[in-house]
DNA sequence: CGAATTTGACCTGCGC
DNA sequence: GCGCAGGTCAAATTCG
């Protein structure tokens, strides 16, 4: 039986790799091969602070591509974009249906450090950080105020150690259902800037 | 009793 | 410079 993976960013996999520098481009190219993937998939726009998501719709799947790029949302019409800057970090964000603000079990050991309430959101976020010594991936967690029901994590950062977990979700009594799932990730993207 | 979480205080960046 | 909002710190508290 096949499970959906995780959300961890390191095993985030997106079949082009892109060396070039215009990011807006390749964005597109994200855009073309989902339409290709997906039979006339509906694109929504949602927009997290800096960064911009695009919730894609199939028949056979939902999935969540957001981009690293910091693009931001001038209005609704209009989208202004600014080039990635080469120190900005990687960020994903994956959005889930869930009851409870708690973070997925993506094989990491995250430390709590912080709580604030969110200006225009009746929910808190919540901040974590990798527990290893030498890691500084973050994560936040915050419902989605757009719809309640489901959970948006957003890590910041790409680990530099294996993952202490190495086993998702692969017993056989391991029940789907009973996360109440509906969003995970079947497929996910990446946006490869060039390798450091 | 050590580890993890909570929570108020503090820091920082940004807009005015 | 000031105020606000988001992010982080760290002492206190809770949990296993």
């Amino acid at each position: 039986m096949n499970y959906p993976s995780n959300p961890n960013p390191n095993f985030i996999d997106f079949p082009i790799t892109f060396t070039s520098d215009d990011y807006d481009d390749a964005f597109q190219m994200i855009m073309e091969q989902i339409s290709l993937e997906n039979h006339s998939p509906t694109l929504s726009w949602t927009s997290s602070e800096k960064l911009l998501a695009a919730e894609v719709t199939s028949p056979l799947q939902t999935s969540l591509v957001t981009s690293p790029m910091s693009l931001e949302i001038e209005d609704k019409t209009e989208i202004k974009k600014r080039k990635r800057h080469k120190d900005d970090p990687i960020i994903h964000v994956f959005k889930t249906k869930s009851i409870e603000e708690i973070a997925l079990d993506d094989g990491f050991k995250w430390r709590k450090y912080g709580k604030k309430p969110i200006r225009g959101s009746p929910f808190p976020r919540h901040y974590h950080k990798c527990s290893n010594a030498n890691c500084i991936v973050k994560k936040k967690i915050e419902r989605d105020t757009s719809n309640p029901d489901y959970v948006l994590t957003t890590y910041e950062g790409r680990h530099n150690h294996p993952s202490p977990s190495v086993v998702y979700c692969d017993s056989d009594d391991f029940d789907l259902t009973s996360l109440n799932i509906l969003s995970f990730q079947t497929r996910t993207y990446k946006y490869s800037h060039s390798a450091p």
